[in-house]
DNA sequence: CACTTATTTAGAATCATTATAAACTGGCTA
DNA sequence: TAGCCAGTTTATAATGATTCTAAATAAGTG
């Protein structure tokens, strides 16, 4: 099975509960975002046994942590995940409350001529607000 | 006095609290970013009355409305909030959780390429993660 | 199967933030 | 200056996302 493997390869025990989720989160045509809510919400739709909000939470944290989610940095009282891990920016839509994506070639190249000592940039988000 | 004026022009009381909180934020050589746990602490610090939390969150949230303040987007269980309302970016220090500014010039014009029907641009807010 | 360890789960706890509603105050007017 | 009133402050309760707990269950291993 395609997320068997994925998920063993990572350390992760393929349970019921995670397949189900990868299933949701990933087998999709396009990459989505989404807060907790939305993703029980998702789950609710499509599986018929239930899955503990605790394990949501729970699978979210672990998937992050193993690199195949990222947070979105955004000021709002729900943390926002993203299924699309690679490198690229957001248009937030303050009125709807809605991500869309900014791919690389939407923004064009950053340079960041500031350096701090010791430390290393590790990623550059773009977040661009918009209203109407 | 300095802020009573401008208290008065942006249709805000001069109350005692806003008038000492306006010193805690803006009367400061250079400006600063904090949480409004961090900024309660800084009135208790200065101050000899009280000032509720509840009128900390009030008055936060009637400057941000009015441009004294602004937020940033960071994921981070508390909000932050910045003295620097002119455009600039951040670096944000993972390890020691610290913000840091980044001037417009350390990061150089950003062209948005992508344009969404009915929208526009608000702000365009660049955070840089550091690691060491 | 027997055993160990990881995972799931319901429910409680945490904690930042917001809501409530009563008391208070700044500013206007008579 | 007194009186009025909308705006503000305040203690406290409520909310709600997230995390914690500890017992039950399931996965991996030999
Ligand atoms: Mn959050
Ligand atoms: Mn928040
Ligand atoms: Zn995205
Ligand atoms: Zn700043």
């Amino acid at each position: 099975m395609k997320y068997i493997d994925k998920l063993r390869n990572s350390g992760l025990r393929p349970t019921k509960q995670r397949l189900q989720i990868c299933e949701v989160l990933f087998n999709t045509e396009k990459t989505f975002h989404f807060t907790i809510n939305q993703l029980e919400q998702k789950i609710k739709d499509s599986i018929d046994n239930k899955i503990s909000l605790a394990t949501v939470y729970n699978t979210v944290h672990a998937f992050e942590k193993k690199g195949y989610l990222k947070q979105i940095p955004i000021n709002s009282n729900q943390t926002y995940f993203d299924t699309n891990v690679t490198d690229h920016h957001h248009f937030y839509d303050l009125k709807d409350q809605k991500l869309i994506d900014l791919e690389n070639s939407d923004v064009g190249p950053i340079n960041i001529k500031k350096k701090i000592n010791g430390k290393r940039i590790k990623s550059v988000e773009v977040l661009v607000k918009l209203e109407d």
